[in-house]
DNA sequence: CTGAAAGCGCTTACAG
DNA sequence: CTGAAAGCGCTTACAG
């Protein structure tokens, strides 16, 4: 009860056992003869110990924690996605570092020294905006992309992004519009482009014409959708629905609509991407394409877990599929 | 350049010296000779040595991380939160763990767990549902409470939560209003108390009645705000307006009340708590108070830092202060 | 099935 | 100012 902690030690000497068989107790059951291990277990009960994480992985050679690293911790999207890889984490007791690439001056270092710290037994990338080059640390430990991912063979849990414009798409074109527009995420984000490229896809798959004019671009925040709701009321050849790559941003566009007097769906149609909680609550409600964002936290820690127990994380192959939630803020066009 | 990481000897081994001189050159340069330490220096640099920080950390007794514990880390609340925490924390080389206390069965015993294992020098608590017996571990790290605190003496990072309710009411009562309700989050939560206390307190300050029909139930969620809604609109004893403990109640309200036809503030002022980001882009844009949680973060992990360095967190005591911000959601009453 | 011993990679009194 | 040595708390071949 006094404050040294209880080590290995002190349970040998209660159980009367050496320090080795007490460790194979704990962690091989199975190879110690039952009264000697009943022993063992009487002694840890008694003395309350806890194995030292440092110490065994230091024997063991791994940290016993993965790092997750993202570009903006306030952002919200993230906290639905660590609560996914939080839970298979530590149901395999692994611990959840968090980090921040865009806190210091040079993101690409930060990353290349997390890898070269040997801090973590893994790490999942959620910045898509690091060079691969910073990837390049001998004997660094895997990696899984995920969300946005660099153009290199990382291994990488992807959410069908290309599908989810699809989907947008022929949502808004089944009820009768052709100038489909579509507001994008930051130009450098793969995420990004990738939804946009999709929009451009699926608009030509209609034979629908995608005219450059029907852009507008964004940078995911709620702020430049608001901007992008002025240049579109500004705008002499205006789209009659518009295809969001994100959800906060049609929320910003949905507000500043409002405020210039105009209306979805009435004057425009909006669809969102990722359906965040507000979407059921605005008025009118956000029409958008679901992203299973505990699913994405849970399928890369599963793969990282996989990769680091030497896997070659098949099994996690595959898209992550996305879905449409049709609400209030489309309709046919005017 | 091979798989075997750079360790303390092969740098020692480069630049002729002891493992000790390489160890003092890179935690206390001051007492190495300079040549000595511009060879360790020029052999570290060329080796690409990284110090492995558990066996630094075996070595000096303590693990260099500290625990964040949250009763959902799917809520967004934490995100900016956590970022102020990452920051404070990785300024001064200390790795940000996360954890959930609600995801198993027995929330204390994993509070209990956490304290005893050992796996970090400290730990930051928001949850204010645990019982304080769980805190009863022999040789615990320390603990800071924030955001929400149990009814020990905790050192903790407390947000003026009755202040709040008071700028809420003056900022209500200034309008014109005298029938002011309020929506409170869960029962059991001290942080939800404490606003309807600091309400009922800044009604009294004024000799306005705070009637038990002015107060409806919810649970900081968006749909026990709409929830609240119907409920406001079929009472018969009606406040004029609302002050909400949440935002994120108050955003359900607003989206429940203009499907039903009704709107704010031609038919109820609204005022939130929090000032999350979508309040601005809102219509009408939402009148709170602003809590600052990055600074919540950053207070959290510096007092916690404090306590681990065997200070008394003196200098942090004082509540973190918060403010009113006016928008479109209040108005004199019609 | 069990114990003695080596060793994971560091840091730090201690001696010189 | 520097080095030899002990030791942080574990785990795991190795030998018996």
């Amino acid at each position: 009860m006094n404050g040294r902690p209880v080590t290995i030690q002190d349970v040998a000497r209660e159980a009367g056992v050496s320090t080795a068989t007490v460790s194979r107790t704990l962690s091989k059951p199975s190879v110690v003869a039952k009264p000697t291990r009943q022993a063992v277990m009487r002694a840890v009960q008694k003395t309350g110990y806890q194995v030292n994480h440092l110490a065994r992985n230091l024997r063991r050679q791994r940290t016993g924690s993965v790092i997750a690293l993202a570009p903006n911790l306030a952002n919200p999207f993230f906290s639905q996605i660590l609560a996914g890889m939080s839970a298979v984490l530590s149901a395999r007791n692994y611990g959840l570092l968090i980090a921040d690439t865009q806190m210091g001056p040079d993101p690409d270092e930060r990353l290349r020294r997390y890898l070269a710290s040997g801090m973590a037994d893994g790490l999942v990338l959620f910045d898509g905006g690091l060079s691969p080059a910073a990837l390049d640390v001998p004997g660094r430990p895997p990696v899984v992309a995920a969300c946005e991912w660099l153009a290199t063979d990382l291994p990488s849990i992807r959410v069908d992004n290309a599908h989810g414009a699809e989907l947008a798409v022929a949502h808004l074109a089944e009820l009768g519009h052709r100038r489909i527009g579509h507001v994008t995420g930051p130009r450098s984000n793969v995420l990004a482009r990738t939804r946009k490229q999709g929009w451009r896809e699926a608009m030509a798959r209609r034979g629908l014409e995608a005219r450059d004019a029907w852009v507008f671009e964004g940078d995911f925040s709620m702020d430049s959708g608001a901007l992008a709701a002025e240049r579109w009321a500004a705008a002499s050849d205006r789209p009659t629905a518009l295809f969001f790559a994100s959800d906060e941003m049609a929320v910003g566009f949905l507000g500043a609509l409002r405020r210039n007097g105009a209306q979805a769906p009435r004057d425009v149609s909006v669809v969102g991407f990722d359906n965040i909680e507000v979407c059921a609550h605005l008025s009118p409600a956000l029409t958008t394409i679901r992203q299973p964002r505990t699913l994405i936290g849970e399928r890369a820690a599963g793969l990282l877990l996989d990769l680091i127990g030497g896997g070659g994380g098949e099994g996690f192959a595959g898209l992550v599929e996305v879905e449409l939630v049709v609400r209030d803020s489309t309709a046919p066009p005017a």
